[in-house]
DNA sequence: ATGCCGTATGATATACGA
């Protein structure tokens, strides 16, 4: 069974219906996993998502702000789990699992705001101990036979090549040591794999998010990664093909984030 | 190229994104 997975921050579900149906009719994935959905769960156009051929579905949202959302055509959803972090009850992160012992979790991280100093900055400091405590707990639930996605909205891009400027932009949140530390410790909590540099190599320029305040941002292509794929190494040889969904940025109404799509054979 | 763009909200300005 192959199954195809799409992760995408979609800046809004309600906005983003006509992409999502285009995106759904072009790639056809079997597990759809939304971020910064928008939208309180009892304003949620499940019906919309219903039309779209997605079975089964776990929302978990909030008005406004953040929220995140895992549908399925035809593989249930089972044990979805809302998980709070840091104490602050945002809706960042849910999970479930699916056929092949799979366990599937969705992750919106804090953007962390302007100022790359969590002394005077509480989003700063929030998006570094959300990444720390995300760490922690999947270390203290290692097991070798885990076989576990992560997905999602990382809002970290680690790699050199996972921004236009490596030098222009270290002192950007999103690219910045600190963070970059902070997400290399939750990727070795559970010896995790970048299925994506999986497929393409780290030498290779890859972006997932260009900003709407660009004029041209196709021209000026100053992107950066901010959404990931990862697995655990259990799952490493399941990996057939990811790829950055980047039509989508160009699509009438975008999102500034392009899905990304991974491949895997359960 | 910290952009002047897009989303949300008890809106008609403000918070947030990264």
């Amino acid at each position: 069974m192959v199954l195809r997975l799409a992760t995408w921050n979609v800046n809004s579900v309600r906005a983003r219906l006509d992409c999502v149906a285009r995106f759904v009719a072009e790639e056809k994935p079997d597990i759809l996993c939304l971020q910064e959905t928008k939208v309180h769960d009892d304003a949620f156009p499940l019906k919309a998502f219903a039309k779209l051929g997605f079975h089964h579905h776990a929302i978990y949202g909030q008005k406004g702000y953040h929220g995140v959302a895992i549908f399925s055509t035809e593989l249930a959803l089972e044990q979805p789990t809302r998980r709070v972090w840091c104490g602050i009850e945002q809706a960042r992160h849910l999970y479930c699992r699916i056929a092949g012992d799979v366990e599937l979790h969705n992750f919106y991280v804090p953007a962390g705001g302007d100022v790359p100093d969590p002394a005077v900055n509480d989003k700063f400091a929030h998006k570094l101990d959300f990444m720390t405590e995300v760490a922690a707990w999947f270390k203290r639930r290692k097991r070798r036979r885990n076989r576990f996605v992560l997905l999602g909205d990382l809002n970290v891009a680690p790699l050199e090549t996972d921004v236009w400027s490596h030098k222009q932009l270290l002192r950007v949140v999103s690219h910045t040591p600190i963070e970059v530390e902070h997400m290399e410790r939750w990727y070795q909590s559970h010896d995790w794999l970048d299925a994506v540099r999986l497929v393409h190599p780290p030498e290779e320029k890859l972006f997932s998010w260009w900003s709407y305040r660009a004029r041209d941002w196709q021209t000026a292509d100053k992107g950066r990664r901010l959404d990931h794929v990862w697995v655990t190494p259990a799952l490493r040889e399941a990996v057939q093909d990811a790829r950055v969904h980047k039509p989508a940025r160009g699509w009438p109404s975008p999102s500034d984030h392009a899905p990304v799509i991974v491949e895997l054979d359960l």
